[in-house]
DNA sequence: CGGGAGTACTGTATCGGTTCAGAAGCTGAA
DNA sequence: TTCAGCTTCTGAACCGATACAGTACTCCCG
């Protein structure tokens, strides 16, 4: 039989409550009397107060839960994501709050139903569809969620943190255009609703169904559209896996293609790392032959000179847990949006001769 | 006032428990009453039975901890850890059990204190090194706990999930001795106590705190001791990152010395690139100027062409998962020793001339 | 018509804490 | 002496569910 505070309580001779304080209140009874209580604890194999009892009574389950949308193995393998993911641990930890994970790949009803079941204090949406079930049932469950992106809903209640991907897009567009190029690629995770890999048919980047794959698109588009690149004359390609060799696959698809683009898009760094692998694989040289513009700035693309987008992933998982570790007063506080800088690195240059 | 199972009883004149039945136990009670019940249900707002309430009664947390030992960044960017992980999350997904990350970096007393009131009903430490104090926290707690790496403790009470490390060590430091390799470097990260990088002085490899690293260092001395090169002539280089960037500062220190040595042991698939990227950044050729063994596996290793230890990583996270939540009949079962298996690529060869 | 079996639902105890009003005892000032 | 004020501890209520024994009712069979 496992002791309880009861158990503690007559063995001591004193009643529950004092247990209770000497646990969580040491100010609230004698020190003589704390340690014989915590000594007849030791003694009797107690642990301190069990978690369940506390949530129960406390109404705090001590945790978050984080979604995740993709299935796990490439939602961490993507340094950004990792990022972002240690900035939130890093607030949850001051706040004595756990990470639960919740991946919601498989079986949507089941993965409500974890939704529904899990003790959280709310929840971190990351890389979520707007669509998605589970965002009903934690509404149900009228449980604070902040969103790892940036949204301009008019809904003003919504706690969210994120930069402004369609600017932070255009503004590698511009790049790559004032450079001269105008035969372009685009690469991308999850363009339609199911992972693909190839060329994809879009007749408007506004029918993306990801919010940050729509935004960054929508954002490529805007600067072509400045020097006279319609949407129909880019090749977009979706990449079927968030990783390096998702990248390099997705790559072959633009690379292998008459006339070849001179530069490439992509919205993430992940993927761009395997771009620029599948370049140098066809004996190209990234920023002299072909452009290369990444998204995210992750660690890697300082190493790999790459031309990219920085956003601080670090800082938008901190706030996130600070919005909903710490609930802001004010509406205006609810939403954050971060700064973007592009980085030009040696993955991007003019048009070659010839190009 | 958030309503509750008795504010749903009292609006339908039911009682608690038929309530309660309505969600866990549909087959107690009539179809027409369920619906009835889900339905009123519905109208007050009422998202099913509360996860602490139902917690503590059914003592089930529905979760299990997860120990990192390493910063949260570089244990999910390695995608062995990732692909563990994923086994573990595959295995909880099926009891409907949830994955509580509880990162082990920083003052230990917290990190003791999340121990001690996380809301888990087990836990799974992953590359926790055997001193850490948390350990003790879990045993007083008395939940079951499973180790992600195979130990040889006597206590056959300890559920162990893992690969003969020794073993497959030595078969990587065999595959190099027997190409002629007598000049060899180790890298591993965390051979001391603390990250370093640089090359360490370890009188004997049973000294590193680390139980995996120590083991697999056990088995490359093993296996060069056997062709007669003495441990006091290797060169023992530690990675302070456990990253691709970390593998190549690790590896320099190894490459940049005279003479240079003919081949490198690594103990772990993501530095091993890393190392690779030192050895072609210097303009030589892995597996002709210089071979390289990595260990793990990881589906980057074949993209690199890098002779490896292939270990199965998603099984050993699925079969941590079921040893903790199906716990074993006999003790024999506790302790369970996954097959490893050398995968010889291109990235070994025999000695150079002149090596 | 008695009795066994089955279905549908209820009532109460319980899980293990926290909270808070209040009691007991002791001190010191009026 | 009296009583306000303080410290220290107690007891009961409560958090929101589940488990289980038990009741009431129906059905079927001999």
């Amino acid at each position: 039989m496992k002791p309880t505070l009861q158990t503690v309580a007559d063995a001591v001779g004193v009643s529950r409550s004092t247990v209770s304080n000497a646990y969580s209140r040491p100010d609230q009874l004698s020190p003589d009397l704390r340690a014989k209580i915590l000594e007849a604890a030791q003694k009797l194999g107690y642990s301190g107060p069990s978690p369940a009892g506390r949530s129960l009574r406390s109404g705090r389950a001590g945790a978050i839960g984080v979604l995740f949308s993709d299935e796990l193995s490439f939602a961490f393998t993507d340094p950004y994501a990792v990022q972002f993911l240690r900035g939130l641990a890093e607030t949850a930890e001051e706040h004595g709050t756990g990470l639960l994970l919740i991946p919601l790949a498989g079986d949507k009803d089941d993965t409500a139903a974890t939704v529904r079941e899990a003790l959280v204090d709310g929840f971190c949406a990351y890389c979520v569809p707007d669509w998605h079930p589970s965002l009903d049932v934690i509404q149900d469950r009228r449980l604070p969620m902040v969103y790892a992106e940036w949204r301009e809903d008019g809904d003003s209640g919504l706690l969210a943190v994120g930069i402004d991907d369609v600017a932070a897009a255009r503004d590698a567009g511009r790049h790559v255009t004032a450079l001269g190029h105008r035969r372009v690629a685009l690469v991308a995770h999850w363009i339609g609703k199911e992972p693909f890999d190839g060329p994809v048919n879009l007749t408007r980047p506004e029918d993306a169904p990801h919010h940050v794959t729509r935004e960054r698109l929508m954002g490529y588009r805007d600067a072509l559209a400045e020097v006279g690149v319609g949407w129909a004359d880019v090749v977009t390609v979706s990449a079927a896996r968030n990783s390096r060799e998702g990248g390099a696959i997705a790559a072959a698809h633009a690379l292998d293609r008459a006339p070849r683009p001179t530069a490439i898009l992509v919205a993430a760094d992940l993927l761009a790392l395997g771009v620029l692998d599948a370049i140098k694989q066809r004996g190209l040289e990234p920023g002299r032959d072909i452009s290369v513009v990444g998204f995210d700035d992750i660690p890697e693309a300082e190493t790999a000179r790459l031309t990219t987008i920085r956003q601080p992933a670090l800082d938008k998982g901190r706030i996130a847990g600070r919005l909903l570790l710490e609930p802001p007063e004010s509406d205006g506080e609810r939403q954050v949006v971060l700064p973007t800088q592009l980085i030009v690195r040696a993955s991007t240059g003019p048009v070659p001769n010839g190009g």
